[in-house]
DNA sequence: ACCCTACTAGAGCGATCGTTCTAGACTCGA
DNA sequence: TCGAGTCTAGAACGATCGCTCTAGTAGGGT
């Protein structure tokens, strides 16, 4: 049994992602991670808001530690860019099109009514576009063209998401991570003939 | 005074673009429109589920509407594009980073709860990108690149949306904007070439 | 004059919301 | 053995949820 720490986000991760924030209730997230209300509150003194703050914050760090490993097996950042959006193609297509990353849910939701979250949201993305940006670098792209290219994939991807799960069909996603690529590898082109 | 019905869709809108479907209450509705819950459910007798389909529906006509608009004054698809995703960007800026569009926010909400909006949400995004795609082909590409294209720009669109509320800063829109710009040229290239 | 339909008006329903609170169980150093 | 701190357990709070229901008003056709 891990602890009921960890259970509460876990529940909560797998919750917001069919449900979002608004839809998901403290009764679901307790029943589901075997914990009483008493130790939510204990664990996280600041309730819904707190709890969600720790899901976000870990959610986005295990997603740019499973970037990081698909980039470092890939040949280059292009592949990776394939790699990475054929992955959570497959994980959409195998989990029913739910939700793979419950941020960008909660990041439209709350964004104009709780502020600890919406910064919490920027805070993911923002070390998302960084991490990928340092790729991009190191593959000889300057840093501004490096960070709008992150930019745009990471708002790819995310789109990818919303118009994959409401056809029910993961080819959008594939789709737009063909068209990364082929940005990436333009871009990359510009560099190596300058 | 408009009809009862028109203020409740208008009301919805709006309250949908700040706190999302399951974020915004029937009173929140009613009080904003000015109308009593008896003549919600007089116009929309399947409750907040038809209400909402109906914000969806509408909205997503209008924003189509929008885009053929700015499409049909641009020069070529290109600026096209880049006139629609800066128009995006202003908007952001002047309403303080509301959600311009309330579909995607609602799409991710619903998508594994409410078949009936799920239904709503992918019909809108399938006309969006319809709508887009007939203006590719009348440039000169193939119906296949076509739809692929216009679905990644909405998908751009949408992410573009999600990072600058998050940040509150519209420039990721307007970078996904220029990216989206340079596909479309480079795809365009491709076709005038052969 | 009448009625019929369209619409307004909002009180009230049971259920559920996020949160607070008290009480008990377990662990461990003193 | 004791007390302090950590965590469990869930009853209970007022507020609010989506929705139902009854009653009343307005206006056009006959």
């Amino acid at each position: 049994m891990t602890g009921t720490r960890e259970r509460l986000i876990t529940a909560t991760n797998e919750l917001f992602r069919r449900h979002g924030f608004n839809g998901t209730s403290l009764k679901q997230i307790t029943t589901a991670a075997g914990a009483p209300t008493g130790s939510l509150y204990h664990f996280f003194p600041g309730g819904k808001t707190d709890l969600a703050e720790a899901v976000i914050t870990s959610s986005g760090a295990a997603y740019q530690q499973l970037f990081e490993l698909i980039a470092d097996e890939a040949i280059g950042p292009a592949t990776a860019v394939t790699d990475f959006f054929e992955g959570a193609a497959e994980v959409l297509e195998q989990t029913d099109f739910i939700d793979i990353c419950p941020i960008g849910t909660v990041a439209r939701e709350v964004a104009n009514t709780n502020d600890v979250l919406r910064q919490a949201t920027d805070r993911v993305f923002a070390n998302w576009i960084e991490a990928g940006a340092a790729h991009f670098v190191s593959a000889g792209l300057s840093q501004p063209d490096a960070n709008e290219l992150a930019t745009t994939l990471v708002a790819a991807l995310e789109g990818g998401f919303l118009l994959a799960r409401a056809r029910r069909d993961a080819e959008p996603l594939r789709t737009a991570g063909r068209h990364i690529r082929r940005l990436v590898d333009a871009t990359l082109d510009t560099v190596r003939t300058t």
